[in-house]
DNA sequence: GAATTGTGAGCGCTCACAATT
DNA sequence: GAATTGTGAGCGCTCACAATT
């Protein structure tokens, strides 16, 4: 089989079409920036030329004179989990139609990793950056961040004040599981969630409790279990305290990856939902959808949050001077399943 | 809060870094590429200018100059869908380990959007491209493909045989799980499963009919159902035949996406899984994983699959000349679990 | 004079070659 | 003469300004 055609040696650049067309480069530029002060006749000529010559304008010659790379950089802990990876699809899809694309960087959740990812991102001369930070941002990193010299839009973190953020209002999704789980008669309410120092757990905290209070319950503290969103802690602080004496009616997963992990305690407990523990998780996932009986969330529209963060930021880049940084609280609400039921009587 | 220090006005560059550390340009540049012939206490000077300075080199400058932009395309259909997501996910860090930048594009299953995505990877000037294609690639679009004069490499399609291409041997999967069916009595065992003209559906249809085959019983033509890889089509033919008379008793979900709409399907009318039909879905899932019972797969791994197609991209655009074509084919097997059982009685 | 087209500097680097130690 | 450093062209564009119609 012959190959039909071998990329030609060089590629065509703007002076090749503008010998082609018979015209002066700054004429190309005009057409192909679709300037409007051009001659039919001329931009007929120069379209043809660059038809014949297959000519593509240079991404990196354009970016150097205009100082915008058009690309903007997203980074997330993990993409493997759907929620997330919705929040990326949207903010991908949003900033393609503006013309923008999305280089895409995978922390892992190390926070050496981000930092280096950053640098990365600014030597790439990324024109804005949509961080998913996994860890609180400590006063160091907040100065490198801000140091970068780049526009930032923040993902569920509410400090530092300067940058742009999108946030989830986790308090109120919460805030409404744990009162249906009271109504129900439950007193021993697990909330397993994140390091308090992050927006996120600090806001289902917040809700748990706001609940609590509404209803004149007091709070038991052994019920409330900060420290991190994995599905290892799920699944170990799952098993500890539905072993242990003191043992919760209810779970609230509260972390994207935290549902496999307590599913998994229940499991191996040979505990059933909801009759022995009322089981909810965060975010909707095939899982929480297709599991028998399907699980309660905490629910918030992640593809919408995708989406609010990259036209946040194309606002941000779009923007002359130093606006106030904006900052938008996305609704959380509380789906509620089969997986949830009234306490159990045998452990009163 | 008084803003701790604002960005600097202008961006320092390789002359600024000359100036303060009294160098030339060229060994500045030296120094930043880590060219050996740089005396020590020349190389100490310039290194602290950069730190001074906070100089990061312009990546639109170099891609110019270089000829190179150290970004590499993936274009996939989804990326909400967990093992697709591992994929970009593995791709991304064997890239980032070797200094590339991967460029997320997501082509909805679209075929003009993939097309529109790859024309502006074209225009940004990547080196490489991973793409795993929606549909078939018709000759026209293989065309445009080869003419964009970028290394590719394609994941899962065997055509066109002038690119790189990394496929996973889905016949031997299903061979297995069809043969493993075949030896539990059932002999309605459906495929439901994509395009027969795509690589993974031929395939699977190749491994179907092989475990037939070497097992002496006739095929029935009805229970293979090519044509689509997506949930709803997962959904409706499920329905469909379980709810027809030459009902089978086996299913296997040859798709991504399909399985939750075979089990929503199976859900809906009441069936018990496997005591009225067994299932087999199509890579590892939250969903197979902590269904009850849990679900058994044809299986092959997304991660390494994403590896091998960015080492086979690294090892193409490193290369010089055109060297022959590589194809990688990755094993696939098949995970047996409580998801299937004996054929049932009643329908025989 | 207004609309269209051409000219050439310069964006920030790297690399071949020249100059220096 | 070998190792180190400097020089300057040029990568492919855009944009301000000049020249042309």
């Amino acid at each position: 089989m012959q190959p039909p055609a071998l990329q030609p040696a060089r590629k065509p650049t703007i002076k090749d079409v503008a010998r082609v067309a018979g015209v002066s480069v700054g004429t190309v530029s005009r057409v192909v920036n679709g300037s409007l002060t051009v001659g039919n006749a001329v931009h007929g000529k120069v379209m043809e030329a660059i038809e014949e010559l297959k000519f593509v304008p240079s991404a990196a010659a354009q970016s150097m004179r205009r100082k915008s790379s058009l690309i903007v950089g997203c980074i997330v802990r993990e993409i493997s989990i759907a929620p997330l990876a919705e929040f990326v699809r949207a903010s991908q899809t949003a900033l393609d139609a503006a013309g923008y694309s999305l280089l895409l960087s995978i922390s892992d959740g190390e926070e050496e990793r981000e930092r280096a990812l950053l640098k990365r991102l600014q030597n790439r001369q990324v024109d804005g950056i949509i961080l998913s930070p996994y860890t609180r941002l400590s006063q160091d990193y907040e100065a490198m961040l801000r140091g970068l010299g780049i526009p930032i839009v923040l993902v569920d973190r509410d400090k530092p004040d300067w940058a742009d953020a999108v946030m989830v209002d986790h308090a109120h999704g919460v805030e409404i599981a744990v009162e249906h789980l009271l109504n129900l008669g439950h007193r021993k309410i697990a909330l397993l969630t994140g390091p308090e120092d992050t927006f996120p757990a600090a806001q289902r905290l917040k809700g748990y409790m706001a609940a609590y209070k509404r209803n004149k319950v007091a709070v038991d503290p052994a019920m409330m279990r900060t420290g991190s969103y994995l599905a290892t802690a799920g699944f170990q602080l799952a098993s500890t305290m539905l072993s242990g004496k003191n043992r919760p009616t209810a779970i609230i997963a509260g972390g994207l990856s935290m549902l496999p992990g307590v599913l998994r305690a229940v499991q191996t407990l040979k505990l059933s939902v909801p009759e022995d523990v009322s089981i909810v998780g965060t975010g909707p996932s095939e899982l929480s959808e297709l599991h028998v009986p399907p699980i309660s969330v905490q629910y918030w529209d992640h593809g919408e949050t995708g989406r609010v963060a990259a036209m946040m930021l194309l606002d941000r880049m779009l923007k002359k001077g130093d606006p106030e940084p904006q900052r938008v609280l996305l609704p959380s609400t509380f789906i509620s399943t089969r997986s949830i039921g009234p306490k159990p009587r045998r452990s009163s």
